[in-house]
Parts: structure tokens; C-alpha cells; sequence
DNA sequence: CTCTTGTCGCGAACAGTTCGCAGCATAGTG
DNA sequence: CACTATGCTGCGAACTGTTCGCGACAAGAG
């Protein structure tokens, strides 16, 4: 989705295309990053300085309303991060030693939207699925008691 | 895990076993669903009426720590929602019409476990896995443009 | 029983998010 | 184009969930 189609899309809608909705939408298409609400404040500051952090808000609020942003609350972060609602589906990978998140498409969503399907009766609308662990760089130099096939407990010192 | 074993596996780790401790397991242990904190600081109050909310979040970490406790982020909910950490893993159902969370086990932790051995590189600590979307029973009587495979609702699992 | 020190209860501080309101600017209308 | 209704905004203050700092307390080792 392009940010020239935005103004259409709200009116459409019955919203007002306002400037800070328009820095907003921007910001968040230029990084597709998981951004958090300050982050995504700063970089609306360098296109429109004026608007508020309030409106930030309310203008993610309003496009998740409408389907094109999500907020995912990753790990321990007491911030929610926003990033666009991408048609195609992914997941994170978030690596508890370098803080890296790892912002990954493949077919796990998919399968676990077939999965659900096979009976449950529950209809998916989204599918969050983030996944803690060592990435495969921190996991190289480092590794505290390697979790290979055998499920390993919770619990681990 | 039982209560009873609590204070040795504390002490066995170098902590004291106390009182709010003990309430605040106890009040995990007595509730499988997933608890606010501050729903969980009511159990712990109707077992110790002095123990303070600050303290739930104290053992709370700890247990965390430990890998006993576990917190899981649902969906909109500003507040974070703790359930003790069993080895069988499940992920979560969260309707968006009615707000019921279904603790659900299954093989899609597992599976996707697998995904992640199989050439990813990413050492696989917590999987969470929610799914929003509308549970069997309200996706009976309302069906607002489903957003996926279509689907109509059996019966629940 | 005594002593050490990890833990607690308390209240205040903090971070992230939302609210209420007066004024502004968008977009529909003449 | 100007006019107008009202949806949005910026602001600051309020709120919620969580954490911190401190003196007092009690767990548990000797």
C-alpha cells in the first residue's frame, strides 16, 4: 500500500486524511521494523514536528481499526511495537541475548491457520506467533546447555 | 509441580522460602487460566491478607526466573497475564467478540519447534503461539466478513 | 537462641497510554 | 471561491500497570 492512497482510502471511510495521519502512515511505511510508539514519534517529528504524541496514537489506533497497522507486544518490552499489517503473514524471532528481532516470513503461519481450521471451529483472524530463543549468531560463541531434539523442561538455570 | 516442593526448590537455590511466596504459587497453582496480576494479588490476599501487590511482582519474576512462572501478553490487554509454566505447551485462542481465552494444547508448538530446528539456525527457548479471532461459539450466530478460509463452526474441541 | 541478610510492606516514582477540552483545518456545500 | 459543520488536533493532566528505595522484619544457618 502506497501513502498516496491513504488520503482516498480514509475519506472512503468517513476519516478526515489529516497531515499527522498522513507523518504517521510514512513513517511507518519507511522502516519496516517493528517501531515502537516513541521511535515512530521521533521520525513523525522530523516530517511534522508538531504533531503530538497523543495523535500518534490515535492515529494507530484508527489504522489498526481499518487493518493496516497491527501492535505486537514482543517479550519482556513494556512498549508495544507497530509495524504495517502485511498481507503476507510472518512471524518474530526474538534473540534473548543480542535483543535482535527477527522479522521472518515462511509457511508457519499458514500451518497453523490449517491446523485451526482441521476442527477446532475457531476462525482466525491473526495469527501472532514470536518465538525467544539464542539467534544463530549468539548461539555460535555461546551455549548454555544446547535444546536439540529433547524437549527440554521449562524450567533451565 | 506441587506446592509442597516450593520451599525446598527456592532454598536448594539460594532463596528464602517465604510467606508471599508461597501464596502467590499457591494462587498460580489453584487457577489454571491466565491471571492479571492484580487478579492473582486477590487469591493471594483471601490466603494472606498483608502481602503486598509489589511482592506478587517480586515472586512473580523470580518465578519467572526460576522457569516456574511464565507471562504471556494477550492480544489488546495493557496488563501482562501469568500462568505457571508446564512442559506441555499450548498456545492461546483468544476471541475477540466474547474476550474468552481458550489454554489450548497441541502438536503446533511441537510443529513449529521443528520448523525451527530444521536450517533455521534459531535455538528455540518460549514459543508463543495466539491466535486471535472469534471462538466456535461466536462464530456460530455472527459472521462478519471472514477474513480467511471460510469456515463454518462445528463444535467446540 | 542469636545473628546475618534476603525479603517484605509501604509509598512514591516511573513509563506507556488515554482522556477532556478549546481551537483549528478538512471537506462537503452553495 | 468562500462558508460552515464537525472531526481532529495539541496540550496537559489523569490513569494504569509496574518498579524502586528504604527501614523493619523474619528465614534459616550456626
Amino acid at each position: 500500500m502506497d501513502a498516496d492512497q491513504l488520503p482516498q482510502l480514509l475519506r472512503d471511510r468517513g476519516h478526515r486524511a489529516t497531515r499527522p495521519r498522513r507523518a504517521v502512515f510514512e513513517a511507518l511505511l519507511d522502516d519496516h521494523g517493528h517501531l515502537t510508539v516513541e521511535e515512530l514519534a521521533e521520525r513523525v517529528h522530523s516530517r511534522q514536528p508538531s504533531v503530538n504524541l497523543a495523535s500518534v496514537y490515535r492515529s494507530l489506533a484508527l489504522f489498526e481499526e481499518l487493518g493496516l497497522a497491527r501492535e505486537t507486544r514482543l517479550g519482556d518490552e513494556g512498549a508495544g511495537r507497530w509495524e504495517l499489517a502485511h498481507p503476507d503473514e510472518h512471524f518474530h524471532l526474538v534473540c534473548v541475548e543480542c535483543g535482535n528481532i527477527d522479522h521472518h516470513q515462511g509457511t508457519l503461519v499458514e500451518q497453523v491457520r490449517e491446523h485451526l481450521a482441521g476442527g477446532h471451529g475457531f476462525q482466525a483472524e491473526t495469527v501472532d506467533l514470536t518465538v525467544t530463543g539464542r539467534c544463530a549468531d549468539c548461539a555460535g560463541h555461546t551455549s548454555p546447555e544446547p535444546l536439540t531434539s529433547p524437549r527440554p523442561a521449562t524450567g533451565r538455570p
